[in-house]
DNA sequence: CTGAAAGCGCTTACAG
DNA sequence: CTGAAAGCGCTTACAG
């Protein structure tokens, strides 16, 4: 089957490629009826397909933009991606998905291919390895926007959870509740992820603030398969806590899976705030308390920053939107006798 | 920051655009060393990249495939998805993501800007409703998977789960344990998606093999938001099931989210075998038996087939592909003393 | 071993 | 109101 192509549809038609090039823009200002019938039914007739590659060659728009996220697998990036595909659609745009398992090569290949294949811009959960390319796409002024994890000394637009935020939510929730014994588990490499790295900090300073000392050894961060010995470590400590803050959605599979393993009642044996809220916290039993994070709302903004860059209409300096938690009360700590009325507690999201 | 093309780089290193052009795409051949050497060190100095876009034009190819699904929220999908992009990854294609969300419309429009984007090829979660369009790519000989769903009639090769043995195998294991009041619900539209409609097919098929009567009132086929009252209906008749199938994970997150409400107990009061088997099925109180499908093995194998059409290398009639379900017992539901030993009964895929 | 030329399928001033 | 021409950034026979 030969394509059909402009010049065919021209000469089918028996005007100019021009003339049916401005019918295809709607251009018709200047169009007279019977010109545009003619072209219209020669399109018809041939069934043309206008080659949208050739198009972007010239206009220097793909209408596609590349999200390399970490992993779609994760139920916050499937979500963001989800908001970031609606915007996208709203505009007839496309988006390539791109994972690159927290591996720093696997990233660049994808940022170089991305913008080989002049992707109008991307969006990042960036491992933070890449900085020289970073640094070049920045100086190049290609639009780009970081999610969920930022990159120490970049100028770059960034998307992120009020992580300390999330984490004194979490820890405030124990505390009000009469716990002080609060450990903390999340996945490995909290020096180079954003969040976890400021959720072990937020963690620290609300602690202190609630006048309780930090005990190293609370704080377990470490591979998602060695958690449930990190566990074990944890609760066979002299003085072990009754309390556990699951640092991300994994940290919180891991925990439930030991407990439900080890016949560890919750909360009567230990309490729980998950940081992150799945969809099956509210019917587990107990329903797991969280701190949610606004995945659609942070993933529509990240879309939209992304396009004024690429449409040029923010040029103005870099910045970092940070969204607020949200805390979900649900039955997985015990609860003291206390004046606050028991119920949802949230903070909206301000965006 | 003007972009450099091909030519500046021509001009740099002295040389013809040919001859740089040789160079990228590695034909070194005739090429002399210090020619190599020449353009090696223009490339380096005027940081050139090559636009991919350009060669796509020339070649005919964009090495960019496009994923038509229903909604890349759902678990299976978002594990086909992660299949299918892996596979590319491997073999330097990019994958562009598409929520049609069931409506015709939106698929029509995504399948139509694929292919004006030149897309090699598309795997499809078809809606059905855009058979024209379907047909038309088929005379295009344009490659195209299916994938979860088929559309009768359509000679498109499809990757599909056995569904007809997935609720048989479900029924299997009440009638086994002695259940013989058995329900089952799932989302709408079974006329129109495959899979729904397959597994209302094998639930009756193997409710006649085990000898039971068929009930219609105990088959519950309704959307998502009105199912807690099509639970009601189901648990309000004369004579209830005692146990119920969860169609897909839809269901069972609806199942589940009613029995905690109603405090029904599971499996005391009700056994549950869910067709789908999510993350948290295991962690649940009690564990839930479920019917898992290969979904990584489907995705892999939807981009291997499509990659096969792409390189022409199957140029033979198209296939259905059905994969085989695998039944996970857990403690869903009551096991009658019985001859056969307790545990995991598995059957391996085939594929 | 390398270069000139044509072409991929469009768009866009510009001329008439 | 419409067309001829140049150009987007590459690749690919073909000639030398």
């Amino acid at each position: 089957m030969k394509t059909v192509t402009i010049t065919d549809v021209a000469k089918h038609a028996g005007v100019s490629k021009s003339t049916v090039s401005q019918y295809l823009n709607k251009r018709y200002d200047y169009m007279a009826e019977k010109t545009k019938k003619k072209i219209e039914q020669a399109i018809e007739e041939l069934g043309y397909q206008p080659n949208f590659l050739a198009r972007s060659l010239k206009q220097k728009s793909t209408t596609t933009i590349g999200v390399i996220t970490a992993n779609i697998l994760h139920v916050f990036s499937t979500q963001v991606i989800r908001a970031i595909e609606d915007f996208c659609n709203q505009h007839d745009f496309h988006v390539i998905v791109c994972n690159a398992d927290d591996d720093a090569e696997k990233e660049k290949k994808y940022m170089d291919m991305l913008r080989a294949k002049q992707v109008d811009g991307i969006i990042i959960f960036p491992t933070g390895d890449n900085v020289e390319t970073y640094n070049q796409m920045l100086k190049e002024n290609y639009p780009i926007v970081f999610v969920d994890r930022y990159v120490p000394g970049l100028e770059v637009s960034a998307i992120l959870l009020d992580n300390m935020k999330a984490s004194t939510m979490a820890v405030n929730e124990f505390t009000r509740n009469g716990y002080e014994k609060i450990g903390l588990i999340l996945p490995e490499n909290p020096e180079l992820i954003t969040p976890r790295r400021e959720r072990i900090l937020g963690y620290k300073e609300a602690m202190k603030a609630n006048g309780l000392t930090i005990n190293p050894e609370y704080i377990q961060s470490t591979e998602v398969k060695n958690m449930q010995q990190a566990l074990d470590t944890l609760l066979a400590l002299p003085d072990p806590p009754n309390a556990i803050i699951a640092g991300n959605d994994l940290a919180l599979y891991e925990v439930l899976k030991y407990t439900k393993e080890k016949e560890i009642h919750i909360p009567k044996d230990l309490g729980i705030v998950a940081i992150d809220d799945v969809p099956f916290a509210n019917l587990y039993y107990p329903a797991i308390t969280s701190i949610a994070q606004p995945a659609f709302e942070m993933g529509t903004k990240a879309a939209y920053l992304l396009f004024e860059k690429i449409n040029k209409q923010n040029t103005s300096s870099e910045e970092v939107f940070r969204f607020e938690p949200e805390l979900i009360v649900r039955s997985s700590l015990i609860e003291s006798t206390r004046n606050e009325g028991k119920g949802v507690v949230t903070s909206e999201g301000n965006n």
